[in-house]
DNA sequence: ACATTAAGTGATT
DNA sequence: AATCACTTAATGT
């Protein structure tokens, strides 16, 4: 484990950040589709992504669904951030997009090696600021883009996340994570597969347009 | 062969 | 873009 986290994360930390990391850290592999943090759960550990790949989704009150955007290797998640600045559950749930690696750091090390280390606190204000940019940018795709252009783009990231032009997932699915009916999905996707972007098949899509 | 689940489609709002 | 109602296709038992 301690050879994962350093080839990742070497260029960010120094020695003995990641001596700290290694000897406090707790690896957590966890399965393709299960859950890593729910709505209203206490934050108690700060997420490092070494492997696979999360989405992070927003949840109505009828446990509608609505994804705002993926995480990859080297990215933590901005709620954590927050939480450190206050409240401390979660407003965000999170899943394991693919099979994934994570290493949790209890968050009162967070604010300790704050003041401790340099290149950590570099590292926080940078993955806020690239949070904050996703989150504007999963704004303007929900305002801004029409449905077709967002099925598109969902596409385009999930194919990218999972390193894999074909993606295995079912129409009513995609809905769910879009927030509209599979009825409105399948007609988008038999649109696209028209213009030549992707190929359909049961329970797998082939991504053309990469 | 039958049941179940995924996907396709016309019509209506 | 959502919903209904229905059809067709694929897959599991």
């Amino acid at each position: 484990m301690l050879a994962a986290l350093t080839f990742h994360y070497q260029h960010l930390f120094e020695a003995e950040l990641l001596d700290e990391i290694h000897a406090i850290g707790i690896v957590k592999t966890i399965p393709q589709g299960s859950s890593i943090m729910e709505i209203g759960a206490p934050i108690l550990h700060m997420p490092l992504l070494l492997e696979g790949a999360l989405k992070i989704l927003r949840e109505d009150e009828n446990g509608e669904e609505l994804l705002l955007y993926f995480l990859e290797r080297g990215d933590t998640c901005a709620m954590t951030l927050s939480c450190c600045l206050g409240n401390s559950i979660s407003e965000i749930k999170a899943l394991a997009e693919t099979d994934a690696k994570l290493i949790l750091i209890p968050i009162q090390k967070m604010t300790e090696w704050m003041q401790k280390y340099s290149s950590w606190q570099e590292f926080i204000l940078q993955s806020y600021q690239s949070r904050m940019k996703e989150m504007l940018e999963a704004i303007d795709t929900i305002a801004f883009l029409k449905m077709d252009e967002r099925l598109l783009k969902y596409l385009q990231d999930k194919a990218m996340v999972n390193q894999e032009e074909f993606l295995t997932t079912t129409h009513q699915e995609i809905a769910y994570e879009l927030h509209t009916s599979r009825v409105v999905i399948s007609r988008l996707l038999k649109k696209l597969e028209n213009e030549h972007k992707i190929q359909l098949h049961r329970n797998r899509i082939k991504v053309i347009a990469l």
